[in-house]
DNA sequence: GTAACATGCTAACATAAGTTATTGTAGGCG
DNA sequence: CGCCTACAATAACTTATGTTAGCATGTTAC
């Protein structure tokens, strides 16, 4: 099953019309990318709603003196913004951390959800909502948490994304971000994302080696980041949340 | 005009039935609030959607031990998240900075304008994608930009956004918010929030006092923030962007 | 096999921003 | 009228985080 259809699994029930309907606009118009490159840049004409279908990449901001931010991840599963291609132009930029692959969803494909496919067209509404929901988290994150508190919660954000995607084992999960990428994506220097991650090693909250995240005591590193998970809606009608679900 | 229809009109141009049909809605269900109490509230389960007639809110979190994120504010003519009835419950509050009224538009709202006015429908997804553009501008706003940037830069947003609905003159607008406030949406400390608004008397880029903010030179308040109107997406169709509009 | 490079780690030092506390000022209201 | 209270201003001091630099390790390319 693929890593769209099983996240979105968590929130809506869909029927086998709609997952076929799914797999085949993400077998259609697929790209691939090498690492670290650039999947779409500020200031061109938005044409495509991207898919990306494997690895990771993510949004980021520039500012002219260089100044980088990386302001999301984008995981397998994960869809850029829905109806992007009636703004002019983008303002920010998507690049790739690891190799991935992507699918282009036209407007065509949209225009066919809406018309007859109710559940996924609540549950495209449902990722929209959620991601405007992880970007305020970030801000919160930003603009509040101390060095280890924002660390551990990006890292708890990321295990929890991964695992509604499948792409989590129990308490592990494949990590390829750099410690650049983590300065990036927290706003703090790389020096002192090592020292955090130094810190939380020494708190045996992560086991961080090879890009591969250990994460021993899920619990504990929550509370270390002051994570509460309800920002991503994982709660499909009818059904309590289950941590380990 | 309302608010709502001057802004939609920035981006989309509105037909009069469209521009009927809005304020009509604008007239029904209308609620007003004190200032500094809430409009909804983090768990609360959303029933409608908010559209903010009057008056200044602000979209806030908080954590456990009481630090306090404003993550968004909304100006006269914002709306909240659209659809955002789908979910179970908010993940954050929606208070009041002054006295507001605001109108609740009801899922069937929405479902006539997919289902009639296709302008007004594009206007609401360009309201949705400029509403996170700027939650991803005040991410890179709190991670790389120094406190006076920052601040410069949060002052141009709101001065452009106040423009666009038709709130400001020329180089100076209503300013309600207060030194705790601006606290609060920059991530910095109230001394500090002080410390940061004398730097930029000192400069003669703002003259802020009894509710009320000059900006005697906009270009150069812009470019002490490091501020590029892009992401509000200010480009109709057809239209160059003119920067006193 | 070795050069070249990306990544991770650590130390020493610098600084932007936080904290606590005090004072001033202007409204609101009994 | 005078007492609150909210807001703004400023000083003195502390601290979290940034900066610069250097070294170690591992991976890739030739």
């Amino acid at each position: 099953m693929s890593h769209l259809v099983r996240k979105l699994e968590n929130f809506v029930r869909l029927s086998a019309a709609d997952r076929m309907m799914l797999n085949r606009a993400a077998a259609q118009r697929v790209r691939t990318f090498a690492p670290r490159t650039d999947i779409a840049r500020e200031g061109e004409k938005p044409k495509d709603v991207h898919l990306i279908l494997n690895g990771w990449a993510c949004r980021y901001k520039q500012l002219e003196d260089g100044r980088r931010q990386i302001v999301s991840f984008f995981l397998p599963g994960d869809i850029c913004d829905l109806n992007i291609f009636i703004l002019r132009e983008m303002d920010h930029s998507i690049g790739t951390i690891t190799a991935v692959s992507i699918a282009d969803l036209s407007r065509e494909f949209f225009d066919e959800i809406s018309a007859g496919y109710p559940r996924v067209a609540t549950a495209f509404w449902w990722e929209t909502l959620v991601n405007a929901a992880i970007q305020r988290e970030w801000t919160m994150n930003l603009g509040q948490r101390t060095a280890s508190e924002r660390m551990a919660h990006l890292l708890c954000e990321l295990f929890f994304r991964l695992r509604l995607a499948g792409l989590a084992d129990e308490n592990s999960c494949s990590f390829p971000l750099t410690q650049a990428d983590l300065a990036e994506a927290t706003g703090l220097s790389k020096v002192h994302v090592n020292r955090t991650l130094q810190e939380l090693r020494a708190s045996n909250l992560i086991v961080l080696k090879g890009k591969m995240l250990v994460l021993p005591d899920l619990e504990r590193l929550m509370s270390a980041g002051l994570f509460n998970a309800n920002y991503l809606h994982l709660d499909r009608e009818g059904r309590q949340l289950d941590a380990n679900e």
